[in-house]
Formats: C-alpha cells, sequence, structure tokens
DNA sequence: AATGATAATGAAAAACATTTTCAATAAGGA
DNA sequence: TCCTTATTGAAAATGTTTTTCATTATCATT
C-alpha cells in the first residue's frame, strides 16, 4: 500500500530512521479498523517482527501520533487506544459490539456553537464529537434495513 | 446544600451505608466544578477526613457512578476523572485552561445522525459531544465581549 | 562496500495507577 | 446497648507506562 510509504517518509523527513519495528507497526495502524492498544499493536506486530519490544510499541505509537497520523481514541472501555488519524474535519463512528470505527464528515455545529459561546461566555475552540452504535455486520437480521 | 442530602438518601435506598468518608467525598463532588481524578477528590477529601484512604475514593467514585450520580470525563490530558453526572440529555463545555466545566442542552444532531446512519448502515445508538473553549474568567480583556 | 556516528532497540528496573485481600472498625437495626 | 455485617484503610498484588542503559542497526560518509 502507498500509504505506509508516506507515512514512511513523513517519518524520515522528520529525522527519523526507518526500521523493521516502525515499519511492522506502520503496515498494521495503516490498515486497522479498530481502534488499538498498545498491547493490541505489540501483539499483531509480533507476527511480521518476532523480536519486537512493547516499549518500542510506545515509542512509535508517540511519533506517529506527534507526525498527526495516528490519533488517541476514547472509548467508554479502553480509552488510550489508537486510530490512523482523520483526515481534515472527520469524527467517529464505532461499532459498540466489535469496535470497527469509520471516519465521516459533513457536521456543521456552528449554530449550536454559537448559541453556546453566547451563552456561556465561553470561547468556544474545538468539539469532540464521536457516534456510538451497531454496524451492519454486527445487526441482527430483523434489524437491517433493506436495500431497496 | 440539600443536593447532598439527595446524593446520601439514593446511596441509603440502594442499602449502602452513610459513613464519614462518604459524606465528605459527595459533599465534594456535588459542589465540584471541574472534572475531578481519584487523587484530586483523596486531596480534597482529606481536608474534611485525614484519615481517607485512597482506596475509598475509588469504591465511592464507583458506586456514585453506578447511582448515575457521578460520571467519568474524559480529556486530552486525564482522562479517568470525575464531574456530577448530566441531567438528561445534557453535554459537556470544558475550558481548556482552568478545567470548569460546564453542561448545556439542546443539541439537535438528529439530521446528522439520520444522515450518517443511512451513509454507514450503522443504526446509532449514542453519540458523545464535548466542547472546549476558554471561559470568560480566562478570556484576556481583549476577546471579551462587552457586555451591552 | 566498509566505516563510524548515533538513533533506535529491547530487557530490566522504576514509577504510577488501580484492584484485591484482610483484619479492624463503625453503622445502624434489634 | 448489643450484634451483625458493611465499610474502611494498610499492605500486597496486579497492570500500565516510563526510564535507564548496554547493545544493535541505520544510513551518511568515505
Ligand atoms: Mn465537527
Ligand atoms: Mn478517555
Ligand atoms: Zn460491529
Ligand atoms: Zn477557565
Amino acid at each position: 500500500m502507498i500509504e505506509t510509504e508516506r507515512w514512511l517518509e513523513l517519518l524520515e523527513e522528520k529525522g527519523g530512521r526507518i526500521t523493521g519495528p516502525r515499519k511492522a507497526i506502520v503496515e498494521l495502524m495503516v490498515k486497522a479498523d479498530h481502534a488499538l492498544s498498545p498491547v493490541d499493536v505489540f501483539d499483531q506486530a509480533r507476527s511480521k517482527y518476532p523480536k519486537m519490544g512493547l516499549v518500542t510499541v510506545y515509542r512509535t505509537l508517540e511519533i506517529l501520533s506527534e507526525l498527526g497520523l495516528v490519533e488517541r481514541v476514547h472509548q467508554q472501555d479502553g480509552c488510550h487506544m489508537y486510530l490512523r488519524a482523520a483526515n481534515g474535519h472527520e469524527h467517529l463512528l464505532i461499532c459498540s459490539r466489535c469496535g470497527k470505527a469509520a471516519y465521516f464528515s459533513g457536521d456543521d455545529l456552528s449554530v449550536l456553537i454559537d448559541r453556546i459561546s453566547s451563552e456561556s461566555g465561553f470561547v468556544i475552540q474545538s468539539h469532540w464529537l464521536q457516534l456510538q452504535g451497531i454496524c451492519q455486520k454486527c445487526q441482527p437480521k430483523k434489524f437491517q434495513t433493506p436495500i431497496e
């Protein structure tokens, strides 16, 4: 995948070296469709790079997060999970059964934000929006909307 | 404050005993206008009840949270913080300088949610919305909107 | 291709955060 | 007041993240 190359190039531009452990972690994070904990990353990455240390996972997630390639996701259960970062202004939609994560965009909260701002006196800088639900695969048949 | 009484009554109805440590924690959580970490609660509660143990703080926050009186708040820094729970459908507005937290209501995301739901195939169950900004007290003079 | 400076790694230890265990204490019904 | 037992806090156990440090591997320079 070309996205992997892009991440590694950015890493390199920043002055970092491209190493086996880093490649394994990047490859995995680029294609992850679930938020992963450091231990999840560790377990998965070891199949590509068996010597992988958990410390390296922490360090690499930190770097990828500084580069804006990965971001922390909060969930009711684990809340130090990492996922490929949003492209521009996107928010997350997460399946509460299987954890599948998808970004969406096109929210317009400006009216709400203006109102809250003037009611509260706060200068609002950013917002955090996250939807929880059940993805198509996890829905029992009876709840599935027929495609028409 | 009568709200403190209400919390203690609910605790009692649930079969719990009213104790010194619990009173100290409830009093403090009822009036907190910042999300507090277990250690914050511990430190503050010790001034009312010096023998307080940190374990009791963890246990009491757990109980208050089961009773729906307190809820966990996620922030970029500490994300195991606790705050008085919302009344009905409210969301948080948090000052990124001093941590002051305020609830607001009246968000209507139904149009957005319907759209995302049909685009993604997810059945959406709930949403998290949180605004970050600078509260009035923390705003430099030049940014303050004059009251007219 | 070989060399060398040094960034990156992983094992181990340390630091933190949270949960469990357990004997002592205290709440509150009888 | 007495008795049952929920609650407490100290200490230990567990789990997570960070630090330390000697070794290894990357890659710019020969
Ligand atoms: Mn948005
Ligand atoms: Mn969180
Ligand atoms: Zn799912
Ligand atoms: Zn403030």
